[in-house]
DNA sequence: TCGCTATGCTTAACCGGGAAAGTTCCGCGC
DNA sequence: GCGCGGAACTTTCCCGGTTAAGCATAGCGA
């Protein structure tokens, strides 16, 4: 089946393919009864405008990407990414944007795919995931002048637009909730260190700690795999001064540590209350229901992919601070037992 | 920053633009030491063809495109689609072609974007998931003669070709093991009716139930949601002849039934015995680790795409039967208690 | 009646590659 | 010394859109 392009449309309709473009892109140029003749012609014969042609003319590639660097393992199991790549998407859908997707390896191989996208023109900009401390990414897209949106922060996105939302204060709720149960040893097991949001909650914990009077706290890092949450989860159990709060960095190393406490003839949340960060359909499916701190993570990336869309119509638009979120107290909290 | 093109490379190299490219692309038509020198410029200056331009030319758009239908919840908290998507990742950027993701609401929207894609050039060929019985998309692509690889089968994908697995071997590995620990009253809790998959494992495991001499069995649908399947998980277990197995169709189904039985105070695996279908890394997260048929994801999408290239590249080669899932016995079965 | 402008279109150049066709130039055989 | 073949390039056209520039025609005021 041959595809339509706009030369068929011109000769339907007796007019030039100047005159269709003008008629399709809404341009004056054209009289309003030739502008219907042609969209009817060109809807008839199910007429779209070669892809490549337009970006080779146009500029614009009405592509994004998205480029996340993680193994297939933990990318399978964090709902976060698909529900923020669904959001992205109905964003982009909605203006008739295409998103580019590519798993990478390392944070070098994601700086070269920025570099060939930028070079093949693939893409009009790109979203920043997983934001580090001091990232190298961001000078590259800097120099580049590929418009981009950074999921992350706030700081070290450089001149780059980003999206956030406050840890902190998130973390805040948290801990004054279970001070407010009664506990004084909370520890927390943290995602990969280097990513921003990690050392922004690390660094919260620890203030927040403090001006609580809680001594006796402790970060465990991690990498966000049950695994390694498993791990984490073991050895603080085990350790001489248990704590009888564990405040998880994501619901997967959540779901893990209860698994865990468990299996070790502990109750949840007897013993040990149990809080997750990010809240997925998961942590209402275990037993007991997971406490956890939920906000929108579709919103989140819809947010961002808007403000990726205005930032390649060449609006800067400046920073925007998402929602913050919010403790969802369920059956994996409680006062602990008093000894 | 300027974007280099050919153009530049050419100039700097002193010869015209053709050469660069029969250079580049590893023509005949220059000499050695040209070719060197063109390669040598090429990389100093970071130059990477304009895909636009190429795709335009050489009507090849050096992308595929995978559209998912299911909402964004679902698809956040199923680990299969994003350990899919990055098999299908791995095979195509080893190629250099680039994924185009889209999430769509309906069947018809997909195949509009389908439509869309053809007439845009945007994509090469689409790798189409959740196959439906008379799926109404295989005719569309078979009449656009768009290269596309189905994911599921057998049957049903017209002159599609398809990667499948063997689901009805597979469910009786499942039943023979059940039955040999001494079940006899199994359930199973299905996944959307309508798709094709689930339509092959209800027909087999009426057919294997009935070979086993079972009689007391029953098959719930559900929408692959934790909610429904906590639902059929309840009223399964409250039925006054309860089963003392449950095979779910997918993992996350296979936690929220866990968590159901027991809140019903129900042992697992000595009251109700559980077994999931698609072992992603939950089903050892959460306790009793899940029974869980198992197989390999990725490889599964990478198998798919590599067939999609090759169809591409304008070779059939029918349909590929990839690994069947095999049984990987954890915590969640056991013989049933003697009444 | 003449010129001026606005309208509605056509023409042609351009984007950046790929590739067919054309052009040098060199070596070689006769 | 001439014709021939082929290597090594160059020139040119093409892909399918967008868009600046050009060009009739109509309408209108002076």
């Amino acid at each position: 089946m041959k595809r339509p392009t706009i030369a068929d449309v011109a000769r339907r309709a007796g007019v030039s393919k100047g005159a269709v473009s003008y008629a399709l892109n809404g341009q004056p140029g054209v009289s309003d009864a030739t502008r219907q003749r042609i969209l009817a012609i060109a809807r008839e014969i199910g007429f779209n405008p070669n892809s490549a042609a337009r970006a080779l003319s146009g500029a614009t590639a009405n592509a994004v990407g998205l480029a996340l660097c993680r193994p297939a393992r933990i990318l399978g199991i964090e709902p976060f990414f698909m529900e923020l790549i669904s959001g992205v998407e109905a964003e982009l859908s909605a203006r008739s944007y295409a998103l580019t997707l590519q798993v990478v390896a390392s944070p070098e191989a994601e700086i070269a795919v920025y570099r060939r996208w930028w070079g093949e023109r693939r893409v009009d900009g790109v979203l920043v995931c997983d934001l580090r401390v001091d990232d190298r990414r961001v000078p590259v897209l800097e120099e580049l002048r590929l418009p981009a949106v950074v999921i992350g922060g706030p700081g070290h996105s450089g001149g780059l637009d980003h999206v956030w939302s406050d840890e902190a204060v998130a973390l805040t709720e948290v801990l004054e909730y279970l001070v407010a149960l009664g506990h004084r040893q909370i520890a927390r097991v943290g995602g990969l260190p280097g990513l921003l949001h990690t050392e922004i909650r690390t660094e919260a914990f620890g203030t927040v700690c403090r001006r609580l009077g809680l001594d006796r706290t402790v970060t465990v890092s991690s990498d966000y795999s049950g695994e390694e949450g498993a791990r984490a989860t073991r050895r603080l159990l085990s350790s001489a001064d248990r704590p009888t709060a564990i405040v998880y960095d994501n619901d997967v190393m959540a779901i893990a540590g209860l698994s865990v406490a468990q299996e070790m003839g502990l109750a949840v949340p007897t013993d040990v209350s149990i809080v997750a960060w990010d809240d997925s359909p998961l942590c209402q499916l275990v037993h007991p229901s997971l406490t956890a701190l939920h906000r929108d993570i579709p919103a989140y990336g819809a947010h961002a992919a808007g403000r990726l869309l205005a930032a390649i119509a060449g609006q800067p638009l400046g920073d925007f601070q998402d929602e913050t979120a919010h403790l969802i107290p369920r059956g994996s909290t409680a006062p602990p037992r008093q000894p």
